[in-house]
DNA sequence: CTACATATAATCAATCATGATCAAGCATGA
DNA sequence: TCATGCTTGATCATGATTGATTATATGTAG
């Protein structure tokens, strides 16, 4: 029983360019007819449809990508960090997502990992000023509305006074919201003042909070309060979360959830 | 009763598809015949009934889950003509750009491009709706402000009523849009009101409004009217646009350039 | 600048998928 | 039983995709 070699759909092939561009920005046309098995002419014929959709710049033997690197932004270290904990703690709080809810979802990588779970939510609506999590639900999912408002590169989300223009005029049934400190000291804190402002006004226009935070985030306290604790109902984490500061954020109401 | 070959009924046999479908996102015709016992010709029936409903989208020699990594952006036109045309008329339009400018960047492939030679531009403020544009100036570039709104899939920007509770706080330099429709009867025209809606809001908002639009689009009355054509101070073309329809354009006050 | 090597676009032929058409199979109900 | 309607499978002309060929364009070494 020989191995057919069963050619690949031109869909396939197109995706397969597309990973092998996103590696290596900077493929030739040789390689690829290697890779990929077919000759130099369809290889040439496929990098023509990718770049008649921008994917790709032509060069003269090959072709560069022109990646917009929303894919692979200056903040995905952090989300190697702990992906697993984050990956749990997205799938806890999933739960809490009713199928025609409207929901803010905070910038982060652990929301990240929530938005990523809502794309077959299609009766849903999503409001968010993150811009990986509307990348990753732009080509299909939820109803999706952006928060207007200026970029902050570092975090990707849109943040700021222009931010309010819209947020007063919305109402969430649920923000999920994520932080960079979690104390009883200091509260909610975050590093840049503009972020902690929208963070505080979303909070304020969600029925219900719900915030996840991995254990990594417990005492630490960062430059800026990012809204009130008091609006937290629900916390969700990970089983590393430090006993007592859990315990305490019980006595003063909050549900904490271990996922 | 005998089973030696009981064929499936039609239902049955269309989850089995979903079922495969959901597994691997793209199939070919002769795997299907062969895993479902089926002739091509009914492989076919099927995967067309799925396709009416929108389930899947064919392709010669198989089918594409829609909503897969697989699928297609929806935001590039088939009816586009070369990139490099566009790009010609975003390399025009570059030079309409000053440093220090606040501009607003539309959606559309042609202004994308134009998003692109921006890149290097750090002290301008750039306003869009697109997302493609905001993630192309995600990583560097501009100051970048996102204008909040419900997102259209079909054209990756950001719509709608509520789109104005940004755009009315603004007031930008230039405004660079793209159109579907340019004509003289039925001046700028385009798909979606929502869309329509967003773009007149916008050009009332801009000092200077400049329209990029190949050759293609001259002629053209789409569904609705996206903005006063008189609003339009430059139109940048390719060399390929109609003669008469520039000249009465520059009679009528526009700048009319050929890229 | 020229000459050489290589990449590319254009063209063509071969292969294979496709859609249309029609006939066969089979259940249903008069 | 027979007619009717529906689904399926086979046949064939048409159309799409691919790979080979060749002329042209482009980059590079001398």
């Amino acid at each position: 029983m020989r191995a057919v070699k069963t050619k690949d759909l031109a869909p396939k092939r197109l995706d397969q360019l597309r990973r092998i561009l996103s590696q290596d920005p900077v493929v030739r046309v040789d390689d690829l007819t290697a890779q990929l098995g077919v000759s130099a002419a369809t290889i040439r014929r496929d990098l023509d449809t990718l770049e008649s959709s921008g994917e790709l710049r032509r060069v003269y033997g090959g072709a560069v990508s022109t990646g917009s690197r929303l894919e692979e932004p200056l903040f995905d270290d952090k989300t190697a960090i702990a992906a697993g904990e984050k990956r749990a703690i997205a799938a806890a709080a999933l739960k809490y997502v009713q199928p025609n809810d409207t929901v803010f979802l905070d910038g982060g990588s652990t929301v990240l990992e929530l938005a990523r779970l809502l794309k077959d939510r299609s009766k849903l609506t999503v409001v968010t000023n993150s811009l990986r999590a509307a990348a990753e639900l732009a080509g299909r999912g939820p109803r999706l509305i952006l928060v207007g408002g200026e970029l902050r590169r570092l975090s990707q989300t849109t943040v700021g006074p222009l931010t309010r223009f819209m947020i007063r005029e919305l109402r969430v049934d649920k923000a999920f919201m994520g932080t960079i400190g979690l104390s009883l000291e200091g509260g909610l804190t975050t590093t840049d003042p503009s972020e902690a402002y929208t963070k505080e006004l979303v909070m304020e226009h969600a029925r219900e909070v719900i915030l996840l935070a991995d254990s990594s985030k417990a005492h630490k306290i960062s430059f800026t309060r990012s809204g009130r604790l008091e609006k937290v109902r629900i916390l969700i984490t990970d089983s590393l979360m430090d006993r007592k500061l859990s315990k305490e954020l019980r006595k003063r109401g909050l549900e904490v959830v271990r996922a």
